[in-house]
DNA sequence: GATGGTTGGTACGCTTTCGGACCAATGCGG
DNA sequence: CCGCATTGGTCCGAAAGCGTACCAACCATC
């Protein structure tokens, strides 16, 4: 476990607006978005535990739920029929799962799951569409991150086609460690070769070229990163520009405050 | 030269709305949005050509204009900070460029150019601002397409990721071929290199190999599609969803129509 | 502390793709 | 009709990654 179940509890700093006594999120959307918004959706949040492997969307069923992420992270992932999949979407604290419903669609063909367990806070399909039928502000606001997400995919379609494998696995890392707390998280080779799209034996040989460039440290099952400026200049421009979408939409991350 | 610019003049079949005596778009958008939001944006478009290599949209540059695309081909593409560019985005006439004032942003880090000279109706960032400002219903209709333009890039990284050139070139032709007239169309190797993410000699090779199955038709400047099938099996899974969610989204695409 | 499932490390030959270079064919403009 | 830029075809050695297989290390459980 590579986080602070304790921490969610404690007492957060002095609100900002007064709904925030109770608007002590993790998630970030929850956190920037105007207290009349947040005050449409708060009665219908319910913090909910996101176990491994759980699917928050399934393709091509219609929504049950939209997840607005506390901790851990979600992918999404897209899948040929023959059952190759592959990442193209990576969704810690900062998002939400489910964004097709703000898009006013109520399923995708892409499917999202679970990859770091976490918690998330979750509201019913209809009644976060009823919230967005009632708020055109909140609707905008949430299609920043719709539109984020779309930059992040653009990116990740760039580096599988130009990167080898030791920069799109630096990129990888650095998405997880933004989105984690502390420098290591649980990882096996098996489940970064599924992610990234390519075998288990080369994301072996992968981790130890980082690690031989003391980038990082590799344990079974575990990943400490070592040197965050060394993993992005490795990924040689992939790791960045999503990055930088985010703060120009919704301003800096406070890491901190996580 | 493959598609007939005579034919943007001709007549055509009886309107169904009232309006659609004015409505006779090649871009399937303006043909499937309500009567009303097309009144809306109508006063302001305005037929313009798509010359080859013409930006659309300019990294991070506040995007001057929309293009609801009548023929030809505008491609989505990212960069890395050193040159490297790959295709993530394929747009044609049931497309539009610049969606990303739909969701209320007012650039993108990602470049959009005419890969392929066309036509567009073009209409001003500051008045179709307007429009959606003044139907709730005309961002939700075009919300459909940033929907379909998110899984197509998410389907464009999964291929990347796993499948072999041969198979992404597949792809890319019949994409091609679905948003063209006739059967042929004029690229260069040099170009499918650059939207393929890979060299240029490779292609050369590919395409000879897509020709020895006889699935297509290699000329100096030109491909022909001889066997969609055939392409659609060798792109192995890599084709077919993203098309499946347009015909959800918007219906049958009318293909004669253009 | 034996057992068995999970995870990680390694080896092998093979295919794909790369990077670079070079030349041939094409077709346009003078 | 010639010259030249564009485009396409080919070749080379090298690197990356694949598929497969096998074994070692680790860990939970009994």
């Amino acid at each position: 476990m590579n986080y602070d179940i304790a921490k969610l509890t404690v007492a957060v700093p002095t609100p900002v607006y007064p709904l925030s006594s109770l608007s002590s999120f993790g998630n970030e959307l929850l956190r920037r978005m105007s207290p009349a918004d947040l005050a449409l959706l708060e009665p219908s949040l319910k913090r909910v535990a996101l176990p491994l492997r759980m699917p928050l969307v399934t393709p091509d069923v219609p929504i049950e739920a939209v997840y607005f992420i506390e901790h851990g992270i979600a992918s999404v992932v897209a899948r040929t029929p023959t059952g190759q999949e592959a990442e193209i979407g990576f969704i810690g604290y900062e998002g939400m799962a489910g964004y097709s419903l703000v898009m006013d669609d109520d399923r995708s063909p892409l499917a999202c799951y679970v990859q770091l367990e976490g918690e998330a806070m979750r509201i019913d399909a209809a009644c976060f569409n009823a919230a967005l039928a009632a708020s055109p502000t909140l609707r905008l606001f949430l299609l920043r991150f719709v539109n984020y997400l779309q930059v992040q995919t653009g990116c990740t379609a760039l580096v599988n086609a130009r990167l080898r494998l030791a920069g799109r696995l630096a990129r990888w890392l650095l998405m997880c460690d933004d989105r984690v707390v502390g420098i290591r998280f649980s990882i096996t080779h098996e489940f970064l070769a599924t992610m990234l799209g390519v075998r288990r034996p080369g994301v072996t040989v992968a981790l130890q070229e980082l690690e031989g460039l003391a980038l990082i440290r590799s344990r079974r099952g575990e990943v400490v990163i070592l040197d965050r400026p060394g993993l992005v200049a490795l990924a040689s421009g992939g790791y960045g520009v999503p990055e930088a979408e985010y703060s120009r939409l919704f301003g800096e991350l406070d890491s901190a405050a996580q």
